[in-house]
DNA sequence: TAGATTGTTAATCGATTAACAATC
DNA sequence: TAGATTGTTAATCGATTAACAATC
């Protein structure tokens, strides 16, 4: 018999990376309807070797079955776990600004799972407003909030000037994980898990391929 | 005599990933009055190799100098130009939603030459509002404006359902870069280059580091 | 059973790191 | 000049792809 799951942990960036790009496409599958999936038929889908397909999924252990190819709810199911969507994770968003308030009203990370809890800025004019019915609060309870509902993530969209001191204060706190809008790499101990989404960064790829693309149209 | 630039082109993506990071780096010393830097004292500061520092730049013509290291405001203006920033880009968001509003409102962007011309929704009661000044237009005036106005990029902020219809369209009015934020993967002819700001897989990818830290705390 | 497709090992490819001659 | 640090070649490492036995 085969133990279900192989020893996870040690898993490369590059794997972890494509990820939520499988649940994605495994969830679309289940959305319409499909039942199995070879990994050659996922492989002609996503642009990807089907040898890498499974070698991925086998880092997890074996969810296929020879001569069958993947049960989609199965797959679906795994990769919900994998990821750790099957639990729900609080969060709270410090800087209720521009995008700030934009992920507060992106009501789709909320059905999988990310419950926001509170926002928090330094402004007077934002403070007792309040997004969704979720209220922004000043920064200075932060810290009594935070004793009092166990916040899973911090959620930072200040400028890029106050996002190291607002995550050392998060740190401090005990929250063990940062999602980071500042354009900015944030420094965390090695107990703190951050994810950086550098829009900025994405834009200056996409103007480096724009380059790449006028001076030699392939 | 050494020639500046190589053929460039042909540099990998793990390269180009690290590009804006380069700049970002690079800037700041140039905001602190920075004027040399080694690859080695780089390397400490942003935790990559200096082999690997020296490998990237080299891709792209040596300037820097033996003995010496590489002058900062050279290094920042080399970076600039290989990037594609110092030229300007015309911009339009498709989507005033959350998403395509914060994007409107984040004047970073027209810092670094991105400039936004217009906004297009489907929605009458967005259409003819505007932010900064700049008008939300009806989506079936978008191929007239872009015949008038020369668009660089085309900013999908839509729901997922209609990115790719959205994205087909734009394709067919000549726009050649697409900047991305809808939560599913668009499919452009090889002459069109897109970049993806996925933000739920950033997420998804945090829950999978917050299951794997609580599970292994090393 | 025969056909299909996985799980897994081996081979290849590419990216990173190390080393050092060139040279400022 | 001597010391420092690059540019570049060679060595290593890791990730991807290919191949195929296992097995449903």
């Amino acid at each position: 018999m085969r133990i279900v799951a192989k020893e996870e942990g040690k898993v490369s960036d590059a794997v972890v990376r494509r990820l939520p790009r499988y649940y994605r496409y495994v969830r679309e599958l289940m959305r319409n309807g499909v039942t199995r999936v070879s990994s050659a038929e996922l492989s002609k889908r996503m642009g990807l070797t089907a040898s890498q397909i499974r070698q991925d999924f086998n880092c997890f252990g074996g969810f296929g079955q020879q001569g069958y190819g993947y049960n989609v709810e199965e797959l679906y199911e795994q990769l919900t776990r994998i990821l750790g969507l099957d639990e729900q994770y609080n969060t709270i968003i410090i800087g209720a600004g521009n995008i700030g308030q934009a992920i507060a009203n992106y009501t789709d990370f909320e059905k999988d799972g990310f419950i926001l809890q509170a926002l928090f800025d330094i402004n007077p004019r934002l403070i007792g407003l309040a997004i969704r019915g979720i209220e922004i609060r000043d920064i200075d309870e932060l810290g009594a909030f935070v004793q009092q509902h166990p916040i899973d993530i911090a959620i930072i969209a200040t400028p890029r000037a106050k996002a190291q001191e607002v995550a050392d204060m998060v740190v401090r706190y005990g929250i063990k994980a940062i999602w980071n809008f500042a354009p900015v790499d944030i420094v965390v101990p090695s107990d703190v898990v951050i994810e950086n989404v550098h829009l900025s960064d994405s834009l200056y790829t996409l103007s480096y391929k724009i380059k790449e693309l006028r001076s030699d149209p392939d």
